[in-house]
DNA sequence: AATGAATGAGTCTTCATTCAT
DNA sequence: GATGAATGAAGACTCATTCAT
């Protein structure tokens, strides 16, 4: 059992979902792609299941190293808030592909809904990181889950749009930086106004 | 040629999207589902790839009817905010299937990129609504495009998680409304005077 | 039940038969290429099946026609066979979708192999040329199946290299007038007398 | 990939075609008829069309062995004139489904009409055969070309009466073997008569 | 460990035929 | 008589997985 040989099938899978979706490429492509037989990928993998399965903890894992790898906590949250967003739109933009994978697996019968995003040692990252934001009072008091799923979420939409644009939106040019911006108008703490009152009201969605 | 049968099948296929992927059904289901004869699908449709570009077109005219129909000029450009994204969010929540197929879409191979967002005529109502929403003074000096790609994802992003965040974030209790405002927060125009009144108001997506 | 209608589909089988062979093509195309809806093509001919065989008449019929008209019972009989061999060389190379479908038809699944030859009006009528040929003396003994036989074959055999040859032998002229002869010398009588004529004349089939 | 199990799809398919012709047949009976899986025929051809365009060249090749192997160069050319006549009767009388395969492939969609005569080793050494029967004088000048033709042709005629006639001709006896001396009849040189003068008479076939 | 030939259930699609209008 | 929408059985082909080497 070789590490390499693991890695090598698991990028050569992520490339070919990235331009064919999880269904849309056979097992013997994925053995094509990396030089080897298929009987190998059964070494390694149980099946086409676990081998998308497996798939996204290595892609979990890559971009919870990108996120962590440049974060610095002595630096401003801001300034903390910036690098997560430069580094996952980063990694994104320069590796469509795993942007790609997650859109799908969300989406399809391979994702398990019964893992626990506790387990998930990115989200666990991310949620400490908005605690100590909020902790330092930058931050509307916003849940950090909450805050887990706008910022994620804006991020993966600036990423989609900047991979996608030149054609979605008619060779427009679109300053995705701004997005950074207008979400972080969104979730700072405005100083200058009186914290004491609640400034959003509780609304129940599913009651 | 009855649109009777036309619509059963894209409901039928619109709800097995839901459940399988694009490629995780077989067109005899869709057969099954609907009541008809597999050959019937064919008489209406080319083949499963004109079907599923078929379903897009049904969907965004769906989308666009549920935001342009609770659309009222005459209000305020901030009550038009909150009636889109109202009106999107208990679609996508009621209707997941048109959530889902969206995600899905854009990352098939399916999607086609040569189609021009000019002819998609729920983005051109929307690029019109943010226009006006620009002119009236409200907004901060946001491309229309940035506007669509923010208010848009953001729904989108809300609706996901509202369908699946009971098992995604432990049953925690997640205000979604929230992100409504705090995408108005990064988007509206700040007028210095008058904070002594509540900015945001009560609003209730799903009562 | 209109004549005209019946000939409509029987012709445009033909052609579609000549293009595709018989399994090559449905019978929505006869409707189409008729110009009448698939249904009416049901109210002539019980079925693919019963039409092929119709068909089969049909062109068979053609080929009596050709034959026997341009017949005449007063030439000789050296006369009467080069009208033979003239005309259903003319019949099948103008009509190369006659030559293919009686190719194909043979050895189909259509083709009803308890069909009597002798209730085949052609070969009725083919038979008794030939021993109309024998009992005038120019043809050597050879049963009458088997003048059919060799003739037939021959100007099939022509005919098909006619409408070929171009690209089967390499642009390369051939002489198909002279398998005529070829054919003549070998089932003719030789009476040993008169070699002081000529018997063979230079001929130019292609120029 | 074995040599074995490839011809074994080879010799199923031919059987088939000669019972069902080539539309009349489903891959999986080739399977079923040779004792392998579906998918394995897809692992030796890349589909029908393949495996009946590879169908056509094994024949050639038995064909051009048959012929090929029972000559003798050293005989008279009308030794070797029959042995080629009987050796391929033979073979078409005892293999109908070569004869058949030929008869359905020139006239069928997998026909490949681009193909040079001159690459098909059959042909090259059957005119070589008709070059030396010219060459040695016993020939009329015909060319090589036309001889294969008219040769081929009528052994093939012979063969498939040979195997139809029971039915066709109403089991009448038909003395097939006169075909051949019938052909000879008409390619041979007279040598008693004056070769100089021109034996047959001006036909326009095409005016 | 690595290979890749073999398997056969499953998929999309076609098309002869029917029948209500 | 004429129509053509609807049917569903049948066929070509794919591909995840196995296993002998």
């Amino acid at each position: 059992m070789s590490a390499e040989k693991r890695k090598i099938i698991l990028e050569s899978t992520l490339e070919l979902v990235k331009v064919h979706g999880f269904h849309g490429f056979p097992i013997s492509e994925v053995a094509k792609k990396g030089g080897i037989a298929v009987g190998t990928i059964y070494h390694y993998f149980e099946g086409k299941e676990d081998l998308i399965r497996e798939l996204y903890l290595y892609v979990i894992d890559l971009i919870h190293q990108t996120a962590s790898e440049n974060d610095d906590g002595r630096k401003s949250f801001k300034e903390r808030y910036d690098k997560l967003w430069a580094g996952l739109f980063n990694l994104y933009s320069e590796k469509p592909s795993i942007l790609r994978f997650f859109e799908l697996y969300n989406n399809s019968s391979y994702y398990d809904p019964k893992a626990n995003i506790e387990e998930n040692k990115f989200y666990v990252w991310l949620f400490q990181l908005f605690e100590e934001g909020l902790a330092s009072g930058v931050l509307r008091p916003i849940s950090k889950e909450l805050l887990s799923i706008i910022v994620l979420g804006n991020i993966l939409t600036s990423a989609k749009v900047n991979i996608n644009h030149s054609f979605r939106f008619n060779n427009k040019n679109i300053d995705l930086g701004q997005i950074a911006e207008i979400v972080w108008e969104g979730i700072k703490l405005d100083t200058e106004q009186v914290p004491d009152q609640p400034r959003i009201q509780q609304k129940k969605n599913e009651p």
